[in-house]
DNA sequence: CAGTGGTGACAATCTAGATTGTCACTTAGA
DNA sequence: TCTAAGTGACAATCTAGATTGTCACCACTG
């Protein structure tokens, strides 16, 4: 009775590790895309195996339930969505008020290219669980370093208070536009947005 | 086979209706404090009538199904928030920033004295369902409206987006700061959060 | 005080979904 | 080719709750 815990024997070209790897991405992308589009607490293992195209007891090799799934789909999906605006703010020079105008910028076009994803990151992932929730404050405050690294005053912490206040602030701008049918262009949002950052700016 | 729908007879006192809607309260009051205490995704229909002293047959007396009576449990607690904060404003006078202070002052102090209605405001009533989504844009029009009765310049339409985005500023600061025990003074948050706000008050 | 409406305790049913298990078929490697 | 790991389809089981139903007792009205 070996049962190699670490099989080395390849299959479709791919080791085992590997193999399981490429699995749990794929389980990953395509929760994404139904979590964002039915909604997480409408849709089920069943449905995340199919879209990924794998049954259900590959889900269960990679994940222990559904909670854990959705984190790495939200931790995937804000990442990337940190990295533009972070990429943006850096490309927009040294002044600190058009570095927030970029992110800003970057913030909501992202939104509105991928609409499922904002659905994801701004609706879908709220009152979850425990779990999920300290997911969410992990990646705020990932957001919040960035801001204090990439725009305020490196002289001044800025009030951590205000800080959570005016990232919720664009958050819930963002929720309205979003369920306003993205009326407005992008730009306008990151402007109306641009108010409230400016209550940090001026700190 | 009457089966008079209304029926008349009195009992312990008083009639059908009214023992009815005593009822309904109960259940309300009841779920107020263990949808706050518990988190509503932990409690079911068995607790909240134990908490009430009633048994389940009465829940689907009043109720259809658990959403409604959260849904219900949000308009009596936010209405009762709203009438604090307006009654407040008014108290202050006739000067804008100051009827501003005052709302806010009202809003984080009421907070701070029933922390499990502030929970089931702003915790457990988020993500629940789309009935519980609308109940929650309903009520923040209301607190838009309140805001533009009380507060907004009477020449000027305030911008929808940035009063959401205000509107969401101030809840994330007083998410933040429950999260983390209540640990500054109420009067102090309300001026974090004042900064917000003068976003609006100088458009 | 007889009879019916109102009540409480509790059991029975229903349901959706997660979680495990079975089995036939494929592929890699000796 | 042979055999065991790897895979896919699908059935079986488990579970937590909501929802309904039963029955014995209490309170009012005539």
């Amino acid at each position: 009775m070996p049962t190699s815990p670490t099989s080395q024997r390849r299959y479709r070209g791919s080791a085992a590790a590997e193999r399981k790897a490429l699995r749990r991405q794929q389980l990953i992308d395509a929760a994404i895309d139904v979590y964002g589009r039915n909604g997480y607490r409408h849709s089920g293992v069943k449905q995340v195996c199919e879209a990924a195209g794998l049954t259900q007891r590959y889900f269960y090799e990679s994940f222990s339930h559904s909670d854990e799934l959705l984190i790495a789909c939200y931790e995937q999906a804000a990442k990337q969505l940190r990295g533009y605006m972070t990429a943006a703010a850096e490309a927009a020079g040294p002044d600190r008020r058009e570095r927030c105008r970029a992110m800003l910028q970057a913030y909501f076009r992202a939104l509105e290219a991928q609409p499922l994803i904002a659905n994801l990151l701004l609706v879908e992932i709220r009152g979850i669980s425990p779990e999920v929730d300290h997911a969410i404050i992990r990646e705020l405050q990932e957001v919040s370093r960035d801001i204090t690294r990439v725009i305020a005053r490196p002289d001044r912490q800025p009030d951590e208070l205000l800080r959570a206040g005016i990232m919720g602030g664009v958050i819930h701008i963002a929720l309205h536009w979003m369920s306003t049918g993205y009326r407005q262009p992008a730009e306008q949002v990151a402007h109306t947005a641009f108010k409230l950052g400016a209550a940090m700016l001026d700190e």
